[in-house]
DNA sequence: TGCAAAATAGTACGATCGTTCTTTTTTATA
DNA sequence: TATAAAAAAGAACGATCGTACTATTTTGCA
């Protein structure tokens, strides 16, 4: 997760440069709009976004927000990017403050169901936009295969790290590990989002504790973190729980 | 599985109804128009389903094609419907056929990793339609939800006989292992499908393997099946003549 | 303060969508 | 074969979409 993504056009700074003039309220208006973009489209996902209604909400015209991206792709591509950014800082740079090993992995993981699906009410547009782009094919699908394929890097990394300290086998698979444990988040958001399953998060945290617990390297010396132990992340500010229980 | 989904308003029959005229043309298209909105559906979603390409495709008229549903949303549940159908024949009773326990177990995760998206390039309308009807509420959302539920009732029942038979732990949550084997074919379609990644499919199959051997019961003299020798599944071609057995 | 550039708004076009209404063709039976 | 119902087509509607073009307002600096 060391790098970015790639053709990030350097916005110009308010310093003084060559001699041609510089604003700085277009940037701002910009960052503004996508960032209502990212919210409308972690609801209604990135195929459902539209300038019209990010214009409403914004409180601007069509062709001002239009005009800062020049095409939908653009934005698009531009929510990506920005969802990209947040997800780095909430998820992996967070994790990365906690010891390499099965605590950072640990960390990844809860901040990985929070950002995702857990108790928000928005969803993940790497899980919806992978859906929505499936066969498909341009700038927008790139972008996102990108992101993602930068974040399944950074995790698989932390994987390899827990088997370097011991907390994980070493003769584990580090890529088998990572697709176990994204089917974990997916089957998360899957049940949350759209079967409004209560119990989903104990779920998917108890099938992180298993995984652990059979990968557990032979150096291990006790159990890493009990079940009963993990706390809910707190990473994100949760809002007051609205959800209607389902059974499960 | 033993139930359908509901609403289903039955189609006048060939038999002489009470002196009203009954024709069959058109059951036959409808039929076939179902047939290719699936199919499409199958490729680019349920949102994504729109009554021209349909009519493109069939080689009909727009209202033609509209006739027969009177809403897109009747298509979409038709739609549905057939999907669900398909599903339960091809994934449910092909998997009845084999003994309760852990070799039904593994025959639905087989035929439903084929019907989902291993092999095939197209799609899950379970998974891309839980994506699209997320925050949405109405019929289709109810008739996709409830399609769901009875799979992952029958699903949930598979894992139980597998308990009772002694292969899986009595003590293990039987929700608990249909959500992490859930997982895992999320993470297959998602591999396969949006990041083109060919060996998701062994990543699914060997994470199967692991679910069985780390709630394997006590009872249980051998490991169920080696992960080596588990053949990809050949169960694809539908028995046309579909019992209706009970789940026991 | 004046002025040019940047930012935003206004308007309109073509395309596509679901749907309605009307007309034509096809079908099944008396 | 005649006939009425069913099936399918045709045309048109209002709405929404992305986008292009033009006009207006706002901004930053000489």
């Amino acid at each position: 997760m060391t790098d970015t993504l790639p053709a990030r056009k350097p916005e110009p700074s308010p310093a003084a440069e060559n001699g041609r003039r510089v604003l700085i309220k277009g940037q701002q208006t910009k960052a503004a709009i996508i960032d209502a973009a990212l919210g409308l489209a972690a609801q209604i996902g990135l195929e459902g976004l539209s300038i019209g209604a990010v214009a409403e909400v914004t409180g601007m015209s069509k062709s001002g927000v239009f005009a800062h991206f020049g095409s939908r792709e653009e934005l698009q591509i531009s929510v990506i990017r920005q969802y990209h950014e947040r997800f780095e800082a909430e998820v992996f740079y967070a994790a990365m403050q906690k010891p390499r090993g099965a605590p950072r992995l640990q960390a990844m993981f809860d901040n990985w169901m929070v950002q995702t699906s857990a108790e928000i009410d928005s969803g993940c547009i790497y899980i919806s936009g992978a859906v929505e782009f499936d066969d498909r094919s341009g700038p927008v699908r790139d972008a996102l295969a990108s992101s993602v394929a930068t974040w399944q890097t950074a995790l698989r990394r932390a994987v390899e790290l827990a088997q370097v300290e011991g907390q994980l086998s070493r003769a584990a698979d580090a890529h088998q590990i990572a697709f176990e444990i994204h089917g974990l988040i997916l089957a998360l958001h899957y049940e949350a989002r759209f079967l409004r399953n209560p119990r989903a998060a104990d779920r998917a945290r108890q099938g992180f504790q298993h995984i652990l617990t059979r990968y557990a390297g032979a150096g291990t010396t006790a159990p890493i973190e009990p079940v009963s132990d993990s706390k809910p992340p707190k990473l994100v500010a949760v809002p007051k729980a609205r959800r209607k229980p389902t059974q499960d």
